[in-house]
RNA sequence: GGAGAAAUGGCAGAGCGGUUUAAUGCGGCGGUCUUGAAAACCGUUGUACUGAAAGGUACCGGGGGUUCGAAUCCCUCUUUCUCCGCCA
């Protein structure tokens, strides 16, 4: 949720940064009408405030006058209060009124764009952040897209996990279930290396949990839920680990923050189904190890760029080609200031495939999770960053894909240690 | 799932209808003393909103109610503890 205070304090800021997420003139309003529900909230408060204050130097007097027996004059004066009250009613709901519409506007607004994201409408304007300058790899004739591998060397069966489940839910076994396990350990271990704290959280979190990370109610379709309970399935490891540092006053050597999670990963991904979404493409779940941060906001971006590296340093390792794409203004997730898509080349499907997505949220998430830091006797919010470390689907599908011979799958030395063999066969 | 008890500031813990602007202790921070530290002593010590400021308002697990007045009484939900049941 945008930071009011930022708003109000700079207007202009607000608006540019909205242009460049392609708001109209028209949609651009919503801050006037966010201007206006402020001052009325203000104005119930301080009116409030002030019955309130009166009312309550008036019971205490009450208290005095039945304490020197003058009940008559106590009687007086209850009537003065009970109009009071009748008054104070009126003024609180007016001004819950005007707080709940102030915040339904606050969360319809998406955050505002860091001043390096580029303009643009959808993904063929992202800004290639960083290229693959080597050669691409190329595969001997004949060679298969993940799914047929899969099916060649029994490493996952999504036909199984319908029967199992339904769509979308891959059953890995074998050599593929070790591989699996050999990446999250990879990750996990590598994440240690860098400072980040493990952490093993639910994967089942309540609407407090699901609305303080901004899940709620912007993508309430796309998570799982148990009615029964009133809880939701996680859709990554964010929504947990981030959630730790929710109400949570933070002394500021403590900052960065680091932690790291490896959590199955649930979406519905409601309505999208084809080619394009075969195999290991989009599953309902899947692994991921996610790194998240708590930062001071004069260095989160330099934390960023630290996480930019981090996760190029595992690409690089599992010997995977991949760029780095920095998102326009209109592919940009709603909460994010800045983003960084990592995709991997696909060698079998000839196209890249998403598997990271790094990002720096400022304010925008901590002023709904209020993590906060003390400066000096100010308050202030913390700003929150987060990013995958790695996706585990896709990159088992580039894996398989970019690493087939005819003698079978290659697993890159990183991993060797982890699956205690080299080839797949 | 059943029965009982409880939930108060960073922690411990008093208060159980009217100067509570929540006692006291511990911890934290600042200071005095000291070569330094400890001890002792003095001061200070939450969050949010509001206001130019002084100040005001709200918050004693969450929500609702009774009352002129609620941490205190009532209802409800949640959580924790004890016992029973079930169980990886």
């Amino acid at each position: 949720m945008l930071e009011l205070g930022l708003l109000k304090s700079n207007k202009e800021r607000t608006i540019q940064g909205l242009k460049k997420r392609n708001y109209s003139d028209e949609a651009l309003l919503v801050i006037d009408r966010i201007l206006a529900e402020d001052e009325a909230r203000r104005n119930a408060q301080v009116e409030l405030d002030n019955n309130l204050a009166e009312s309550k130097r008036l019971a205490g007097e009450i208290g005095g006058l039945l304490k020197a027996g003058k009940a008559s004059e106590a009687e007086a004066i209850k009537a003065t209060v009970a109009n009071l009250k009748e008054q104070a009613k009126d003024l609180e709901n007016a001004m819950k009124v005007a707080s709940e519409r102030l915040e339904e506007l606050l969360l319809s607004v998406p955050n505002i764009p860091h001043h390096s994201v580029p303009a643009g409408k959808s993904a063929e304007d992202n800004e290639v952040y960083k290229a693959w300058d080597k050669p691409l790899p190329v595969l001997a004739p004949g060679a298969q897209p993940h799914w047929e591998l899969a099916k060649k060397y029994n490493i996952f069966d999504l036909d199984l996990g319908v029967k199992l489940t339904g769509a979308g839910f891959p059953v890995f076994r074998g050599k593929g279930a070790r591989l699996e396990r050999s990446l999250i350990n990879f990750f996990l271990d590598e994440a240690s290396r860098a400072g980040y704290e493990e952490i093993a959280p639910p994967l089942m979190v309540n609407k407090e949990s699901a609305r303080a990370t901004g899940q709620l109610p912007d993508k309430e379709g796309q998570m799982y839920y148990v009615e029964r309970d009133d809880l939701y399935l996680i859709p990554t490891a964010e929504v947990p680990v981030t959630n730790i540092y929710r109400d949570v006053i933070v002394d500021e050597k403590d900052f960065p923050i680091k932690m790291t999670g490896y959590t199955q990963c649930f979406r519905r991904e409601a309505g999208s189904y084809g080619a394009h979404v075969r195999g290991l493409n989009r599953v309902h779940q899947f692994d991921k190890v996610e790194i998240v941060q708590i930062a001071h906001p004069d260095s989160s971006y330099e934390q960023l760029e630290g996480m930019i590296a981090h996760v190029s340093g595992l690409m690089d390792k599992l010997e995977l080609p991949y760029r780095i794409l920095r998102l326009c203004g209109g592919d940009m997730g709603f909460t994010s200031a800045l983003t960084f898509d990592f995709e991997v080349w696909s060698a079998a499907q000839e196209r890249w495939l998403e598997v990271s997505s790094v990002s720096n949220f400022e304010t925008y998430q901590s002023n709904r999770l209020k993590v906060r830091f003390k400066d000096g006797n100010k308050t202030r919010l913390a700003h929150t960053l987060n990013g995958s470390a790695l996706a585990l689907a896709r990159i088992v599908a580039a894996l398989l894909e970019n690493n087939q011979t005819p003698e079978g799958i290659r697993i890159p030395k990183v991993l060797q240690a982890y699956t205690g063999w080299d080839i797949i066969d």
